[in-house]
DNA sequence: TCCTAGATAGGAAATATTCCTAGTTCCGTT
DNA sequence: AACGGAACTAGGAATATTTCCTATCTAGGA
């Protein structure tokens, strides 16, 4: 699904769509492609504002919240105390996989479904609506450059 | 494994304890018993301060960081902008299945362990240290409770 | 083109988190 | 039991994050 396919629906569904809004989507949609990194309220705000550099934070926190209402948007959380946001498209489901250290992600392919199944039948009143499978640890990068510390450390 | 046994370890780690962290460990064994109530760092810091009123939120943040470094303490997400801290204890590992509306977690005793492995064939060079599972929807009684706020809606 | 419900900017306010420093205290050693 | 010092704390201030308020503006349907 790309970018204009997500406008038409947008519009659609009677949603407002404002050169801002606009902007907040492509920053999420670049922020997917490739590298897969949410982004946090004030990373959007930045790339919004290097075409409209007046707009407020406020636009940017309720357009977030919006687009959620709506399952176009998720947030993601990586333990380090700052909320990320992320696009969700239709057969892009996936996970993440996050360093610890630098705080970088990858998108994980694999989803535990019948974890799901288990849960359902554990609480058959409960409505699933989403969930999310995260794995922390530190990636081979961080790794190395952790091992260097370490050597400099015991070297003083 | 109680309460003393994780002081006597912190002890022997070399960690000083003074009664502050001790209220705050309290806080955090409490919130674990029966209902499995990951707290935020505000509702630790009214309870310390049931018996230490003049204690700072700075210490209450130190102090979960400080545990969260030795691994005693876990930060959760809720998707609603909050973190949460709870305890990590032996033999305790579980997820959480979380209510959208009343913001009410519980205990999941499901473990994706299938999908770890996988997780670590797929990046051999990752070091995985820890992972979790998060289970969102709506709670029975918010299920009811929003049907009646339908049913209100289009009475009016 | 006009109309208006809904969106925005900008500043202020509320909330959450961290920094700084002087003073205090836990705890190993004596 | 008292001592010494590294580690810890309180309190206030600073910073970061998120939301609120309101006058103004605009996207998109009629």
């Amino acid at each position: 699904m790309l970018l204009q396919d997500v406008l038409k629906e947008l519009r659609k569904a009677g949603i407002r769509l404002t050169p801002q809004r606009q902007e907040v989507l492509q920053a999420l949609f670049d922020g997917l492609q490739g590298d897969c990194q949410p982004q946090s309220a004030e990373e959007i705000l930045q790339v919004v504002r290097k075409r409209y550099p007046g707009v407020s934070p406020d636009t940017i926190y309720r357009t977030l919240a919006t687009f959620q209402k709506l399952g176009l948007v998720r947030e993601v959380n990586f333990r380090d105390g700052c909320r990320r946001f992320e696009l969700v498209l239709q057969g892009g489901h996936h996970h993440h996989l996050v360093c610890l250290r630098c705080g970088r992600s990858r998108e994980l392919p694999f989803c535990p479904a019948d974890c799901l199944v288990r849960v359902q039948e554990y609480c058959p009143d409960f409505e699933i609506e989403d969930h999310a499978f995260t794995v922390f640890g530190y990636c081979p990068k961080c790794r190395e450059e952790n091992r260097n510390v370490f050597r400099e450390t015991v070297e003083i």
